[in-house]
DNA sequence: ATTATTTATTCTACAATTTAGAAAAAATGA
DNA sequence: TCATTTTTTCTAAATTGTAGAATAAATAAT
């Protein structure tokens, strides 16, 4: 690549895109364990805990998410968490990408209509 | 990889989404070039052509579309096309992740409110 | 106090997807 | 014939997605 293809703003892998809006809806309880059980309970989607945290990690590499211990907790394995909050930038990334999948869906008509609409962002 | 984790199914990649959902908005008018253009005209985004295609071809591998060349057109530069067109199952991948990130969408607040819905699928 | 179990993160290596750019093909125009 | 245009194909590499094993740190059980 020569020149960085700045069109590509607003755009985030699929994974990413399913981790970091996990993270918005669990706020202050986002880590790595909480951020797979949620997307299995959500969509059934089975993750490995592996696969969570290298997205994770490339999520921080990008500045969309930061990160923080937190202190162990007084039951059976309850060692330290690694918690994770989405960055002013990381929220604009899903803005963008939210956008954009509102124009392309637009007037979209398939039928078996799911009637559904996307909440805010 | 043992066992191919069948929770994946209604999981497409962000671009296979984007150029599915296309193909689908281009109807009969769906090849490559427009592909490419009606991309960048809708959300910006400047993907290269060559891109396209092998997104097209994988999809074509993974059953999502089928394809037919069309005829040459008698214009400068009107050699025949290859037109794309959404299989059943391609559509049904479709409703998937529609129907899965309505899910990790709902109940999603982020100022800025963008208050577009989807279009129906 | 050693060992087991549980919750959690890190590491490693590979597979799949995305990407650009150059090459080739097939048409008309000069 | 040579140039130009529209279009597809090929090639190589970067990025993203993936699982599984290893490690760590806590309490529970013996």
């Amino acid at each position: 690549m020569t020149s960085p293809n700045s069109s590509r703003e607003g755009s985030l892998g699929e994974l990413e895109h399913i981790v970091l809006l996990t993270l918005v809806r669990l706020g202050d309880d986002a880590y790595g364990m909480s951020v797979r059980s949620t997307i299995h309970e959500l969509i059934g989607r089975d993750i490995s805990i592996g696969a969570i945290y290298t997205t994770l990690e490339r999520l921080q590499d990008k500045g969309y998410v930061r990160s923080s211990m937190g202190e162990a907790t007084a039951k059976r394995g309850g060692r330290a968490k690694k918690y994770f909050k989405v960055t002013a930038k990381g929220t604009k990334a899903l803005r963008a990408v939210r956008s954009n999948l509102e124009v392309l869906w637009q007037g979209i008509q398939i039928f078996g209509s799911l009637d559904g609409e996307f909440g805010r962002i």
